[in-house]
DNA sequence: AATTAAGGCGCG
DNA sequence: AAAGCGCGCCTTAATT
């Protein structure tokens, strides 16, 4: 147990298994990364506060942790969780409440433990780490489940900080002579590219308006509508609909500007430095557990700018993702023998198809998204029937976790993460209908709010179960490609990028087969961890490839 | 001048 | 094509 440094003195807690105290130490914080190294080959668990706070400058002074309690986000999930009275857990005492309000911290090295003042001194990760031991003592059947999803959410901080530290390897070289390619040299600030000028000249010219400015959606409507065209909004989609010369334009004017406000030669300079994209990583920012992301919007990478993502010299980028993932583990979270036949199959939607459950792929995609996201008009809503009857006990599992969230009662995935309770004021006015004043108004959008919050809950289980597999996925890989190579975490086969339900491992060449053997083999044991031994495939695309435009 | 909301679009 | 969920972040418009 590290606890935060005071007046430049880290003390080390030894605790054992049953929380006893074994000893202590006291180490100044400029040696703590020696000490750290030293006890690391004993293989502890580090328990702190928070990842943030104390690995980036370890992974700056070169040291690997194997695995660490990471208390902050432990308590977010326990007082969430409703297994173990998640209210009654953080309400426990005024100092476990504190912890609700630790922040994680930009993850620059060297400022995060030399802050002089930080909210996560005035806490007693001691106390915490009992309490939190004994919610889940007193979690009943669900304390293995939570135990394996406080053990991976560790893991996962782990591997947040190590991706920003290693860095997605990025050519701004190939960016740029991309960006040029596009759109022509980078004019001087504020300026247009040639090419924008050249297609807003042509949709000015189209619509007769000289002046147009096409980046202001109200002015833009105005403007199309002015010309006759009878658009309810200005979105690419439904332009796309329209016949007229300015339309084609505009379109390919939205595209580009889109690309260069994202991912242009501003955010290059901003995002790229030594050949590396840097971005933060949130482990559970997202409330059904998966990560957020912070800068740089690394979560939304366009394919239009991959090409810039090239390994280094000798080496390779190992690029795997986990086909229909959601639908896999619905399978298995519901026990559908039925559904989990037709995940065994490498596809899953046209074996949906071959067992005769729906007539095409593409019935068989939006039937089952339709079923995980609550959709009930088009195509979708067309196949739940026949979805309800070839996959019951599927189908009923996501029924349930959307009349319960109807309901105003909170679910839970499969190791035990919470959805959150709805705000207050949710669904106002529905249970005031004995009010003579009988406002029908708010019963109509209250009757809406639940059936959103239906929605949400009902997909809250299957994206929160998406995201406990991916998080084991990523924890099981983490230490077998460490075993397989040398020297400092970037020497070795190391993960640069991870995305929901895909990751890019960046690898001497030479040991690309033997990362995708380890990539596969870690998707398997995440599947077993989740569903034992309910029989269920977690296939992966792997590809190995220079440049992560060449996968997939 | 600074902050918040809205519209839009990229990703899974 | 969108439909149904979850995000981050850009620009412009509205509000404080």
């Amino acid at each position: 147990m590290l606890e935060r440094p005071v007046e430049g003195r880290v003390r080390l807690v030894d605790l054992d298994d049953d929380g006893a105290e074994r000893g202590v130490a006291e180490v100044a914080r400029v040696d703590l990364p020696r000490l750290v190294a030293e006890r690391e080959r004993e293989h502890p668990r580090w328990v702190w506060d928070d990842t943030t706070r104390w690995y980036p400058d370890l992974l700056a002074h070169g040291v690997r942790v194997r695995r660490c309690t990471d208390l902050r986000l432990c308590h977010a999930i326990l007082r969430r969780s409703p297994a173990v009275g998640g209210e009654a857990f953080a309400a426990a005492d005024a100092r476990a409440r504190e912890w609700d309000g630790l922040a994680p911290v930009d993850p620059s090295p060297v400022a995060t433990l030399f802050d002089d003042v930080d909210p996560g001194d005035a806490l007693d990760p001691v106390a915490e780490w009992r309490r939190q031991r004994e919610a889940i003592d007193h979690a009943g059947d669900a304390a293995g489940g939570l135990a394996l999803l406080l053990a991976a959410e560790s893991s996962g901080a782990l591997v947040a900080v190590e991706l920003t530290h290693a860095g997605l390897p990025w050519r701004a070289d190939v960016h740029d002579r991309l960006l040029v390619d596009l759109v022509g040299p980078r004019p001087s600030a504020g300026a247009r590219p040639a090419r924008l000028e050249r297609l807003l000249a042509q949709a000015r010219a189209a619509l007769d308006a000289p002046d147009l400015n096409p980046d202001s959606p109200p002015e833009l409507v105005r403007r199309l509508r002015r010309a006759g065209l009878p658009v309810a909004s200005s979105r690419s989609h439904e332009l796309e609909r329209i016949e007229h010369p300015a339309i084609p334009p505009l379109l390919e004017y939205k595209k580009l500007a889109r690309l260069l406000a994202a991912n242009g030669w501003n955010w290059l300079e901003e995002w790229v430095h030594g050949g590396r994209f840097r971005p933060v990583y949130v482990p559970g920012g997202v409330v059904t557990g998966r990560w957020a992301s912070n800068g740089g919007g690394a979560l939304q990478l366009p394919a239009q700018v991959r090409p810039a993502v090239v390994a280094d010299p000798g080496r390779v980028l190992v690029v795997a993702d986990a086909a229909q993932l959601e639908p896999r583990v619905l399978a298995g979270l519901a026990h559908d023998t039925a559904m989990a036949r037709a995940a065994r199959s490498r596809d899953l939607y046209q074996a949906m198809v071959d067992s005769g459950a729906v007539p095409t792929r593409e019935q068989a995609k939006y039937g089952m998204l339709g079923a995980i996201y609550g959709g009930t008009r088009g195509e979708s809503g067309r196949m739940l029937p026949r979805i309800a009857r070839a996959y019951p006990r599927a189908f009923e599992l996501v029924e349930q976790a959307a009349r319960a969230g109807e309901r105003g009662e909170r679910v839970r995935t499969l190791l035990g993460r919470g959805s959150p309770q709805p705000g207050a004021g949710w669904a106002a006015g529905v249970d005031e209908r004995s009010d003579e004043e009988g406002a029908d108004a708010p019963d109509e959008s209250a009757r809406g709010d639940r059936r959103a919050w239906g929605r949400f809950t009902r997909n809250f289980v299957v994206q929160g179960t998406a995201a406990e597999w991916a998080l084991s996925w990523l924890a099981t890989l983490r230490n077998r490609l460490w075993e397989l190579g040398d020297g400092d975490l970037v020497d070795r086969p190391h993960l640069v990028f991870f995305l929901h339900d895909e990751v890019v491992v960046h690898t001497p060449a030479e040991l690309a087969d033997a990362v995708a053997d380890a990539v596969r083999a870690s998707a398997a044991e995440a599947g077993r961890l989740l569903f034992g031994d309910f029989p269920l495939d977690f296939p992966l695309d792997v590809a190995v490839v220079t440049s992560y435009a060449d996968a997939g």
